[in-house]
DNA sequence: AAGCTCTTTGAAACCGATTTCAAAATTAAT
DNA sequence: ATTAATTTTGAAATCGGTTTCAAAGAGCTT
């Protein structure tokens, strides 16, 4: 490969400066980092040099040599949900404000893709590896990508979003539950008896667990939980347009329906606006995640928060720290918040 | 900095492949990039071994001993902006495709974070640069900054996106022109005489461009500016609602409105229901960036497509071919296509 | 079997930093 | 003025690959 690509200006190096500075390569790096003290007037003299030519030292060269990249890998489902964009905002924010830089790729769910990319983020040496969402279930019982999950723990450490019980990865979980019992409680204190669940897996926990504390509200509140009620399916508008199509024709039509995201919600209003109805005043709608869809709709969604920023700031925190061979806690809780917009209203009015 | 920092595993090289397989550590890299003949049994060996221990080899030091690190830096303005999302997932994918990988940073339009994220990616030495929007104009009066960016351009190539004729760099550019006359000739079509333009600043050329010709097509059909009809803002729903609202009060209320982007047609079409207004019936709405957003308001938005794939294709193959040093093309164009939903219709019915 | 060509191979240098270790230069103490 | 203690410094090794160059090995001719 030919080494001047456009053509005259030479790459310098730490070597260039010394040479210049007439002192050697270690006193050049010993400023650079200030990991010993250095004389007065080299320190200045070298100082100026680094200034002079806006020397920045290579990062593979120091990669290698100090076996520590300042840099965390992210895997996400996909940037272009809202969710994910936010979170993986935050982490950047919070990843700079710490020294470090971070690096995206999105898996799309897909295993394979997550494979090869933990691989590509593995050879670049990233310190940490931060896994957003995605299969997660399906990931730990793929056993050659368990083992390796756990081989990588050795050497690079994991933190995932979301629960998992087997592994040693760290993990950063919301509380599901209490998001749910917040968003329940609401609309119960709303008047509303008959709510229905749309869209979300059963499979991926998050959903699952949503599940559960939606079931235990209702026995707490002596409501018989309606089978008719819950539709599940994706994540995307278009689920939530579908689901809540067969909800608005059931024979007992709930009064409020509770969406997986806002993603979901975003159908579920197209949905109830074709159905002639009005929100909130027929059809109360609240949803999870609050991410910018929710500010989007008409009328605004009321949603659940979860603080992006501090959400990231946390991911990147434990991942920095168990980088670092820190100790830090196995698994992290977020708390989320309901935060009521124009989208939920009393019962009946 | 210790070495192990969970313990056991030993990190495999190079070396201890070669040592196992009784060669040298040449050979090795021959098979492994398949640079040179190596017989075949020893070959085979090589190979079994690399299997065996899922030996990759460490990207720095690659990267440190032939100069090139296969990887692209993309600064964009912000990810959680539907547009940029929709285009960094377009080059990932064509990125992959080409056996390059993505780093990702995000300026938030501001020039010194933009700048030390420029020094951060020379740092890490990746073979070129996409700018994705961010205030281009402002980077390139900087002084030093544009110097430095002819600096940059000697060894990486940068490729922005948008029009510059100063600079040497490489840019990728939307044909704005042709995609106002598509929307501006589809509401004439429509018998929209009276248009309004909504949000965008004058000083950033895509819209500046798009003001020309939204001019030039009103004089071509002998229809007279009206001043007031043109409101500028900025490129979210906040200033579509707001403009919007000062759009509906005129005396001489417009019959078709066109946002900068389906961000700001969002607000628009709140504040278009707010006025007691019908879409497409009383007021004809349509954009420009076709995301998810133009699918998801009510009605479903007419908006202007730049077919993302081809676009994120188009931008990082030029910088791969830059960075190869091949010949390029200083200035590519990108066709926008009108995509016509429910917001535009026949004027007054 | 000798001579020649073509293919394989390994040793060593290099990429650009950091760090260890021992020598050199200062400063402090007697 | 010496000696001891401390601070500065540079040479050399290291990180983990790639590549050049010359030597060794194989395969063909005659």
């Amino acid at each position: 490969m030919d080494k001047d690509k456009a053509g005259n200006g030479k790459t310098i190096t730490i070597y260039d400066i010394a040479e210049e500075a007439g002192v050697s390569a270690s006193t050049v790096s010993r400023v650079l980092n200030g990991s010993a003290s250095v004389r007065k007037e080299k320190k200045e003299r070298i100082q100026k040099l680094i200034e002079k030519y806006n020397f920045k030292p290579n990062a593979l060269a120091k990669g290698l040599s100090d076996t520590a990249t300042r840099s965390v890998g992210i895997i996400a489902a996909d940037v272009r949900n809202p969710y994910y964009s936010a979170l993986f905002v935050a982490c950047e924010m919070a990843a700079e404000k710490a020294g470090y830089s971070v690096v995206l790729s999105n898996s799309f769910g897909e295993i394979e893709r997550e494979k090869a990319q933990l691989d590509i983020m593995l050879q670049q040496k990233v310190d940490a590896i931060i896994q957003m969402g995605g299969r997660v279930d399906d990931l730990i019982t793929d056993e050659n990508y368990a083992l390796k999950v756990r081989g990588i723990c050795e050497k690079t450490p994991v933190v995932v979003t979301g629960k998992l019980d087997k592994t040693s990865v760290h993990s950063v979980v919301i509380d599901e539950s209490g998001a749910m019992e917040a968003v329940m409680e609401h609309l119960i204190e709303l008047g509303h008896q008959k709510i229905a669940l749309v869209g979300g897996e059963m499979r991926v926990t998050s959903t699952y667990y949503k599940y559960l504390k939606y079931q235990e509200v209702l026995r707490k509140h002596g409501i018989k939980e309606k089978g008719e009620y819950v539709i599940n399916g994706t994540y995307d508008p278009e689920t939530g347009y579908e689901c809540t199509n067969r909800i608005l024709e059931l024979e007992d039509r709930p009064t409020a329906i509770i969406a997986i995201n806002d993603f979901a919600a975003s159908g579920a209003v197209r949905s109830i606006r074709e159905h002639g109805l009005r929100i909130p005043e027929d059809i109360s709608l609240v949803s999870f995640d609050n991410t910018y869809i929710a500010d989007l709709t008409i009328p605004k969604l009321t949603s659940i928060d979860y603080d992006y920023e501090n959400y990231g700031r946390v991911l990147i925190n434990t991942a920095i720290a168990a980088a670092r061979g820190e100790e830090v806690e196995a698994v992290q809780i977020i708390t989320p918040k309901l935060v009521i917009r124009e989208s939920s209203g009393e019962v009946g009015k």
